[in-house]
DNA sequence: GTGAAAGCGCTAACAC
DNA sequence: GTGTTAGCGCTTTCAC
C-alpha cells in the first residue's frame, strides 16, 4: 500500500505538494500537477480517508437512520440519498433501526457519535431532543426526512394535504360514501402520518358537507395483505358499502383492489380506489394515487445538507420545506353513477 | 467536543490508560476503568473513529455493494448484513450500483480503495479480477454473496437445484406441460441465474423424459409485470396451454397468477403456479415456492467476513458455500387431474 | 510555486 | 496495572 511518501519520492516533491496536487487545494504548478498524478497512478496510491479525516476533521460520510430496508418506500428514499450522495463524493453509512429500542440507542452511542460521519440524515424517524442536542454538541449538521423536529431544518409532505387532494378527486367524481383504510396504532409512525391522512380526509369531507362517519374506518398496516383484510370488512358491509376508498398507501389500495375482485365488484364501476405514494405496482393495477417521490425526497435531503456542510453556511435555518406531491389518475376511480 | 486527554486529567490517569480501559484491550484494575468510565461519561466522550483507526489499521467498517435497493429480495439481504454488522460492532457503507457503468469504475477507484472499509461484501455481483486483486492487495478480505468468484468466498445458492426442485414438485404433480418463465437479457445478471434456473428446470424435464419445449418459454425481468405478460402469452396460447407454470421469481410468480385469473383460470385447477425466493407477498396469493432466505443470506455472508478479520485466519479457503433453500407447498399448485 | 515541520487524536510497544 | 512515547498518514500554516 503506497503511501503518500512514496509517491513524492516519485514525482520528485514535497508530500506537501503532492496533497495539494492530488486534493486541488492550493496552488500547483500544471507541469508538477501532472507529473504527481502519473505518480499516483503508477503506484496506484489512494488517499487514506481516516488520515485525511483526522488532519481536516472532515470525513466525507454522511449517516443515513432508516427504519425499514425491504419497504418499497424506504428502498427507494435511499436509493436517492444513495447516488446524490456519492456524486458529492461522500460515502453513505447506514443504519437501519427496524429492530428493537436498544438497537435505538446503540446506534446513538456507538456510532453516530464516533465522528465516523460528517451529517445525519434521519428519514421517517422523529429524533428525540437529546438525540439531536448530542449530534449538534459535535457539530453534526443534521437533515430530517418526512415530518419535523424541533431546531432541524426538515422535508417533509403535508400528509394532510395529500390526504384531502385523494378525498377531493373521489368527491369531485360524486362520491358521498367514502371509507378511508388508514394506519392502526403500530403504524402510527414517527411522525403520525396515519393520523394526519386521516384528518385531512375528515376535512375535506366535512368541507363537501358530509360528517364522516367512523364506521367507514378501518385500521391497517400499510401492507398489502393489511389493506386486504380492512377493504374486505368495509366492502363486505351490506348495509353501507362504500362506493369509494382512499387507502393511505397504494400497497393497502392494491389490497382494496384485490378484495374488492375478490366481492365480484368491480373497480371502478362498484367502487373507485385511491393510494398515496405512487408505488412501482401502482401503474400495473391502474391505481389513482397521489404521488409522492420517494428517490426525489432523498436526493433533497442530500442537497440540503450539502448547503449546510459548506463552509459558510453555518447558520442553520431549522424550518420545513415541503415536498410535492401530484394527483395520478388511472383507471381505479370513476364517477359515481 | 472532549479528546482522551481531558478523560484522562478528569480520571487523573494517563491517556493509554483511558485507551485501555475503553476499549477493554490490556489490563486495567477495576477501580480505575469505572473512574475512567464515569470520567468519559460525564464528559460525553467519545472516540475519534478516525484517529484510533489511523493508529490501528482497523476501521471496524465494512462495505456493501449492491445492484438494487428497492427490490424486496436486496433489501432483505442488506436489512440481514446490516444487523449482523451492527452487531459485531461494524459500520455499513452501502454503495449502490444501479447505475451506469462508470458509476461502477467510480466507487471502486474513489470510495472502497480510501481504506474507509475493512472488507467488501459484494451482492450479487461479480467483480472482475482486477477489482478483487485491487480489494486483495490492499488486504482488504472479501465475500461474495449470490455466485462464485474466482479467488473470493462466496455464498451462493444451486439455482440449477432450486429449478429442479421446483419442476419436479409440478412432475409429481402429474403435470407433464409445464411452461418456464425466466428472464431475459437484461436480467441475465452477474451471475446468470436466469440461465441456471432454466437449466435446472429442463434437467427435471428430461429426467422425467419430456422434452423440453422452446414453446413453452417465455422471457420476462423479474417483475410482477414482466411475469404478467409473459404469462398472459403463455396462457392465452389456445393450442398448447400449460397445466402448469414455473416462474423463476415469485415476482413474476404472482404475475402469473394474476393473469391466470384474468383469463378465467382458475390456481391452482386449472393451472398450478410455483416460484422462487419466498417472497413477502407469497403467502397472502398462496403462492407455491422454494424459498431463499435473504435476511439469512446476509447475515452468514457477515459471519463469514467476521471469520477472515479474525487475527488468526489469515489464509482465505476461497471456497463457495451453499445457501440453503426449501420448498413450501401452498395452495398455488395442485395434482394434475 | 514549493518545502519543512507541526500537529490531528488515538494506540501499542516498551518501560517501570 | 499504569505511564511514556513514538508513530499511524495525511493537511496545512509558515517560510522561502
Amino acid at each position: 500500500m503506497p503511501g503518500i511518501n512514496e509517491v513524492a519520492q516519485l514525482a520528485g516533491v514535497s508530500t506537501a505538494t503532492v496533497s495539494r496536487a492530488l486534493s486541488g487545494n492550493g496552488h500547483v504548478s500544471e507541469a508538477t500537477r501532472e507529473r504527481v498524478h502519473a505518480a499516483a497512478l503508477e503506484l496506484g496510491y489512494v488517499v487514506s480517508s481516516h488520515a485525511s479525516a483526522l488532519a481536516t476533521g472532515r470525513m466525507k460520510n454522511v449517516g443515513v437512520v432508516i427504519p425499514f430496508l425491504n419497504r418499497w418506500f424506504y428502498g427507494a428514499v435511499l436509493e436517492g440519498a444513495e447516488s446524490a450522495l456519492l456524486s458529492h463524493g461522500y460515502d453513505l453509512t447506514l443504519y437501519n433501526l427496524s429492530g428493537g429500542g436498544d438497537e435505538r440507542a446503540s446506534v446513538f452511542e456507538h456510532f453516530l457519535l464516533r465522528k465516523r460521519v460528517d451529517a445525519v440524515i434521519a428519514i421517517a424517524l422523529e429524533l428525540t431532543e437529546a438525540e439531536v442536542g448530542r449530534l449538534h454538541d459535535l457539530g453534526k449538521p443534521i437533515v430530517g426526512v418526512g415530518g419535523t423536529m424541533e431546531g432541524v431544518p426538515t422535508l417533509s409532505i403535508d400528509d394532510i394535504g395529500v390526504a384531502r387532494l385523494a378525498t377531493e378527486h373521489l368527491l369531485a367524481l360524486g362520491h358521498t360514501v367514502i371509507a378511508h383504510i388508514g394506519g392502526n396504532k403500530d403504524s402510527e409512525m414517527d411522525f403520525h402520518v396515519p393520523s394526519k391522512r386521516r384528518v385531512g380526509y375528515e376535512e375535506a369531507l366535512v368541507a363537501a358537507d358530509i360528517t364522516p362517519d367512523p364506521e367507514l374506518f378501518e385500521a391497517a398496516d400499510f401492507t398489502l395483505q393489511g389493506g386486504y383484510a380492512a377493504a374486505k370488512q368495509l366492502l363486505g358491509n351490506p348495509r353501507k358499502r362504500p362506493t369509494a376508498v382512499f387507502a393511505a398507501s397504494d400497497e393497502m389500495a392494491i389490497g382494496t383492489i384485490l378484495a374488492a375482485r375478490d366481492l365480484g365488484l368491480n373497480v371502478p364501476g362498484d367502487v373507485s380506489v385511491i393510494g398515496v405514494d405512487d408505488h412501482e405496482l401502482s401503474d400495473f393495477f391502474g391505481l389513482s394515487t397521489v404521488a409522492q417521490f420517494p428517490a426525489l425526497q432523498g436526493r433533497m435531503a442530500v442537497d440540503m445538507l450539502m448547503d449546510q456542510l459548506k463552509p459558510g453556511h453555518r447558520e442553520i435555518s431549522a424550518t420545513n420545506t415541503a415536498l410535492p406531491f401530484e394527483l395520478i389518475v388511472r383507471s381505479s376511480t370513476a364517477r359515481q353513477v
